[in-house]
DNA sequence: GGGATTTTACCCCATTCGGGGGATTTATTT
DNA sequence: AAATAAATCCCCCGAATGGGGTAAAATCCC
């Protein structure tokens, strides 16, 4: 019966250490409940395989590393989330330090599994995120848990990097005027300078976030919370 | 081997459904690794009975129902965290709600299950969290997600409008678009329409959200959270 | 003190945007 | 069936935007 087929959740995974992605991918490909569509060994391969594939195609659910060469996981979980795709991210990872969960959280990660999880877990992990749960290892969830409790976010101070581009002070003022959906000549006015210098900013600000228009500029930079 | 027992870790069921408390009890009893030293039917009958219990006969952790007679589960569990007693408690219960999940986390509970956990899994958990990790129901992490991403207290049902505009589901698609940061063509060419007749849906968002940028539109997309 | 960065200002040019119209077709509701 | 709303497509036009330059102060850093 094909129906199997259809009911099957199509798995990736994105992990760069070799002997490990190739044990997971042969202890899933025991589980028929699974199909392994996508297996990728950094973001950078994961997002060129990922156009090969038809909507239908297309991974459901997907095991995330974070630490990865070029792109990391977490960048990779923002940018799948930004887009359309219907896709639930589970960060596969070693590590437990606070800003990493923080940060895998905001950009919109549904689950955090250790890698040491048994394999059982990690296959009813998947088919429990695809029903809206959140499969977190105990020992994650307990830091979350704190998280709640003191309301606070592990900015502290291990903090790297607020900004994730490195605007300059006067980059960042003309950021926020953008942000308040201000033309160039209004922002020249408010500031006292020529518009001409705003739109010098603007360019260097854009450069430095990897947009090309305002709408791009503000959407990053509030999810980014830059302003 | 007394050995034996000394590891056993001593677990307490506190449950006011005789039944669902008398099955849980014969289930956990044929777990090796745990010794049921207090099952009670209220916190009333907890604490009376755990007076009688020396120092190191004491519970190590609890399953704690949270709607009982009398003392609710979050208050009792309150009154030993209070307390100096060294003692984890899972709230196991059926309730999902953000309140109480909320207030079980502010009074220390560092489990919650659902009633509905595989007994297998609900001994892992025992285990878990003697080991300081945080054992949670799938669909309560995502709850607790949530809660950490918003950085928001589930004080009240709260949320008088989610969408403070109301924007045709058309609309809608293509400020999701907007917010991408797109530009009309593109828009067009992701969703097969005519440019111009984006257009005119982007002239009759502005109108309802008034605004008249992109830019603007992208913020109040964002901070009313519309898309 | 001297190089690097930041801030300021300007030019040209093609594209996009925003605002003003109008018009037709398809639901939806009444 | 009539009225309303939603969704689609089109035109004109001036203003704003984005991208490519150049360049002179001011400031910061070593």
């Amino acid at each position: 019966m094909e129906q199997n087929t259809e009911e099957r959740l199509r798995v990736s995974i994105v992990e760069d250490h070799d002997i490990f992605r190739k044990r997971l991918s042969e202890l899933l490909n025991f589980y028929n409940e699974l199909d392994l569509v996508l297996v990728a060994s950094s973001a950078e391969d994961f997002f060129e395989k990922l156009e090969r594939y038809k909507e239908e195609e297309l991974p459901q659910v997907i095991l995330m590393d974070i630490e990865l060469p070029g792109i990391s996981g977490i960048e990779a979980t923002f940018r799948l989330k930004e887009d359309k795709h219907d896709v639930d991210i589970i960060m596969f990872t070693v590590f437990e330090d606070d800003e990493r969960i923080f940060e895998s959280i905001q950009v919109g990660a549904a689950g955090y599994l250790l890698k040491d999880t048994p394999i059982d877990d990690v296959v009813n992990s998947i088919k429990e995120i695809r029903q809206g749960g959140s499969p977190i290892s105990p020992s994650i969830a307990r830091k979350l848990l704190t998280m709640v409790k003191t309301g606070e976010k592990p900015n502290s101070k291990s903090n790297p990097e607020e900004v994730p581009f490195d605007l300059s002070p006067a980059e960042i003022k003309i950021l926020e005027h953008v942000v308040q959906g201000k033309t160039n000549k209004e922002i020249a006015e408010d500031v006292f300078l020529s518009p001409w210098t705003i739109k010098t900013h603007i360019k260097n600000i854009y450069k430095k976030m990897q947009v090309n228009s305002r709408a791009a500029a503000v959407r990053l930079a509030l999810k980014r919370k830059i302003v």
